[in-house]
DNA sequence: GGACTGGAACTAGGG
DNA sequence: TACCCTAGTTCCAGT
């Protein structure tokens, strides 16, 4: 372990330098490394395009091995050399722990992804903002370029009052300043619309109107508030006045169980100082992290109460637009005096490097499991930055999600993080134009705290001992971004046309006594979270089939939603490539049909003859375009018993099946194709009993492209190892389009591997099989899906795993070490999943409508 | 009064 | 070019 870390800090000066700044592609890129792992780390060439390795994010760019893994421009950040103020806290600081910094600020991808801005409820085009420094942008040449506004980092929020902050030029997101902190509401800002001119009172537009705004004064003063990205950035903006009071208080709470040093040294260089610390967050990511921090006392500025921490400090960094330095401005924050929660703070993750969000962790490792014993609703209806909150995201029998951690006997308290990431068949990673929004008020009782973890929101929740390491997440609402500011961002290659299905997914970190930590992630079932969906789509909530007999003629009942008296149910039996083999109409019994029930009849499979249970999807349909997702369904031999789902609720099912796939309940749920290998990491020690259970559940996964996507065991990430936890990193290539595997890598000390084989395929059967997917996972129908969320981080102990049909998936090893691969790659099938994921039936316009995008993209860039 | 909600109008794009 | 449809976003009003 601890050669491991050394190494990882020996590295880590280098991978900070190695880490790509990007190019304009930035924003992309980071948020290809959240969201879609894009990049192929591993690939030996010269990443195709700094964005990938952008994507790849600090983790993963780093090579191991010290090979040059980027050849992109990297900025070397190493938070003295550009400044000064930095170097001399850093100076002060042990060797160790400037390395942390440096790394993290060496991760400039990682700010990259989202703009912190976009974090802000104002997000969206804020997340462009997120490149704080001003050097970022030019190097990246955002959009932004084009209109004065476009400086990222001042978002108008920044400066409601045209506080110094808000330079003209600088202040304005691109589009709309992603910081016009929500309270900016867009409404408020005539001035917005100003901007945008003729716009209408909708923003449509990428840019749309209302963003803009940031430049007026005017604006920025309605803007000003509370939400001001600065203060929570990823707050929504109606959450961020009452997050200040209580992030505050959080801080120093932060502060107080994390190493404090650490936490100076940190705060010196990062400026955020808040949970984030540990991790090696771009220096952009820290600002945005000190957004959260309610240091808006803090502010020197006028108008320093809307100025955002990260602003701040991104500005100081990138041009010292700022007199402020990060010391008096960030460091003051550290001095913030303690509030007043009541839950102790847990214990926070210190670990300098916490994995990326779109790493694929496992739910559960040695006798820690993470589970989702109440699973949300399927439906969510986010809201816009524009709007009110929409409350928090509740449970299908009324009140609301529930995460336990199982097998953790420690007394003290942890937290638990929560972002919204990705429902669709890819890897998991956090979703563009969704994120976490903080609710409180009198109807939350469980008290949280919002950071930016590389532009995306991360709700902290407290997992008490007390409460049996039990939350109930009351506290989370959803924020949707506007498409045209995420999609205009540069690098951003999802779309957010049809993307509008989520799921909560839930981390927790644990330091272990021999240094290691272990992180657990569990992800819910989908979440629809779009109002005309929700209304119109079907949804299954329950089946109470799960197999047939080859000869059918069972009937199967669905429970949902939006059952209609036309509505079909559709069996298919999808190939690997995701052509139709076999595609019939069940019977429905259209007497019995309610709004919420669906009795259907079992139609015979194409063959009788079976001597292996054979996987299919079907799914119920309301119309061209308005399909449920894919549920699982299997013909099985004659002499294999059927299975009946129990009556209970998802739920139930959920716990029981939850050790292996942590709240998803088998059948209800719509599967998710196995697009990945994980492979699993074991190292741990204290995971042995679990771990094979586990295991199952947590793989690494990785989605590969064709070739590419082997992800370079150099690429994985000492550094992080600095947790010495391993993680997996997965690596893809951000656009749908490209085909780009996604690999993910497992951080580990070398030689720690596993053999491949021991890690359970994505598809294994183990409940985890049975998340939902995307409706367009057909394809994938017959291999089971895998956890998604899961993946096993720290140490995981290997378990039993199938192994994933050749020809869906194909391993790659991943480890640095050059030991046996661990990391199984899994060759995504782009084209058909695509148009799938986003249009079911309409492939073209979903290609049509990214070629576009990109092209804006570039132009505006 | 404010947070939630549900519903629907408005708008842009594509066919 | 007008019309229709779809889906995203914004508004409104009720609880």
């Amino acid at each position: 372990m601890k050669s491991a870390e050394e190494d990882a800090f020996g590295f880590t000066p280098n991978i900070s330098l190695s880490l790509p700044l990007g190019n304009a592609c930035l924003p992309s890129q980071y948020h290809g490394l959240q969201s879609s792992p894009n990049i192929s780390v591993t690939e030996p060439q010269p990443f195709d395009s700094q964005d990938e390795l952008r994507a790849a994010g600090f983790y993963s760019t780093v090579r191991p091995n010290g090979a040059p893994t980027l050849e992109s421009p990297r900025i070397e950040i190493t938070a003295y050399g550009q400044f000064p103020e930095d170097e001399v806290q850093e100076s002060s600081l042990p060797m160790a722990k400037r390395v942390n910094s440096i790394v993290t600020l060496s991760l400039p991808s990682a700010d990259g992804y989202r703009d912190p801005s976009c974090l802000s409820p104002a997000s969206s085009v804020s997340s462009r903002s997120g490149l704080s420094d001003a050097s970022y942008e030019s190097s990246f040449s955002y959009n932004y370029d084009n209109s004065p506004q476009n400086s990222p980092w001042q978002s108008p929020s920044v400066s409601p009052k045209g506080s110094t902050l808000a330079l003209p030029g600088e202040g304005v997101a691109s589009c709309g300043s992603p910081r016009h902190s929500p309270s900016t509401s867009p409404r408020t800002s005539i001035t917005d619309d100003t901007w945008m001119g003729p716009r209408g009172s909708r923003p449509n537009s990428p840019c749309g109107a209302k963003r803009k705004y940031s430049l007026n004064g005017s604006d920025a003063s309605h803007r000003s508030f509370p939400y001001s990205p600065s203060h929570s950035p990823g707050l929504s903006p109606h959450t961020s006045p009452r997050l200040s009071v209580t992030e505050e208080s959080w801080l120093p709470n932060t502060n107080q169980y994390t190493n404090s040093a650490i936490l100076a040294a940190i705060n010196a260089l990062t400026t955020d100082g808040v949970a984030d610390l540990g991790e090696g967050i771009p220096i952009k990511a820290r600002k945005t992290s000190l957004e959260h921090s309610p240091t808006v006392s803090l502010k020197v500025e006028p108008g320093g109460g809307e100025l955002r921490h990260g602003d701040l400090c991104q500005d100081e960094l990138s041009a010292n637009r700022m007199t402020l330095k990060k010391e008096g401005y960030c460091g003051s924050f550290l001095d913030v005096p303690q509030h007043p929660y009541t839950w102790t703070k847990p214990k926070q993750y210190i670990s300098p490097s916490l994995p990326a969000l779109d790493w694929q962790l496992p739910s559960s490792s040695g006798p820690y499991s993470l589970q989702i014993d109440v699973q949300p609703k399927a439906h969510h209806r986010a809201h816009y930055e524009t709007e009110g909150s929409r409350g928090a995201v509740k449970a299908l029998a009324g009140g609301h999600p529930v995460v336990q951690l199982h097998g953790y006997m420690e007394n003290e308290p942890l937290t638990l993080q929560l972002f919204i990431g990705t429902a669709d068949d890819r890897l998991l990673r956090p979703h563009a134009f969704y994120q976490v929004h903080r609710i409180t008020g009198k109807t939350v009782s469980t008290p949280s705290h919002e950071i930016l973890h590389n532009n995306t929101k991360v709700l902290e929740i407290p997992l008490l001992p007390e409460n049996n390491m039990r939350a109930i997440i009351d506290c989370a609402g959803i924020l949707k971004l506007r498409n045209s500011d995420i999609e205009l961002r540069k690098g951003e290659t999802d779309i957010g046309r049809k993307n509008t299905r989520v799921r909560m997914v839930f981390r927790v970190h644990m330091n272990q006594p021999s240094g290691r930590t272990v992180s657990l992630q569990v992800a819910s079932n989908p979440i629809e979270c779009s109002q005309r969906s929700a209304q119109e789509l079907p949804l299954v909530d329950k089946q109470s089939l799960e197999t047939s007999a080859a000869s059918g003629g069972e009937r199967m009942v669905l429970d949902g939603h939006n059952f209609q008296h036309d509505s079909k149910v559709v069996f298919v039996e999808k190939a690997q490539d995701g052509h139709h083999i076999w595609e019939t109409e069940a019977k429905v019994e259209r007497d019995t049909l309610k709004p919420n029930s669906l009795l259907v009849e079992i139609p015979p499979y194409r063959t009788q003859r079976l001597s292996t249970p054979v996987h299919v999807n079907f799914y119920v349909c309301n119309g061209k375009r308005k399909r449920s997702q894919y549920q699982r369904f299997a013909y099985v031999p004659a002499n294999v018993p059927t299975i009946k789902t129990e009556p209970h609720d998802d739920y139930d099912a959920a716990l029981v099946c939850s050790q292996h796939a942590p709240a998803r309940p088998l059948h209800p749920k719509p599967y998710y194709p196995p697009q990945l290998v994980t492979p699993v990491v074991s190292d741990l020690r204290p995971c042995v009993v679990g771990g094979a259970y586990a295991v199952g559940q947590q793989r690494l996964v990785a989605k590969p492209s064709s070739g590419t996507a082997s992800c370079s065991p150099s690429t994985s990430p000492k550094l992080h190892d600095l947790s010495q936890s391993p993680f997996s990193k997965c690596l893809q290539q951000p656009g749908h389009q490209s085909p780009v595997p996604h690999v993910s890598i497992i951080q580990e000390t070398p030689g720690r591997f596993p053999p491949p084989d021991l890690y359970p395929p994505s598809g294994s059967s183990s409940p985890a099989t049975s998340q939902p997917s995307t409706p367009t996972d057909g394809p994938f129908a017959q291999t089971p899906g895998m956890a998604p969320a899961q993946t096993l981080s720290g140490s995981s102990s290997p378990g039993a795993q199938e192994i994933p049909k050749p020809a869906e998936r194909s391993r790659s090893s991943l480890q640095e070490d050059g030991s046996p691969a661990t990391a199984a790659v899994s060759i995504k099938e782009e084209p058909q999943e695509l148009d799938q994921m986003y249009l079911d039936d309409d492939p073209l316009p979903f290609l049509h409508h990214r070629l576009v995008v990109m092209k804006k993209a570039e132009n505006t860039h």
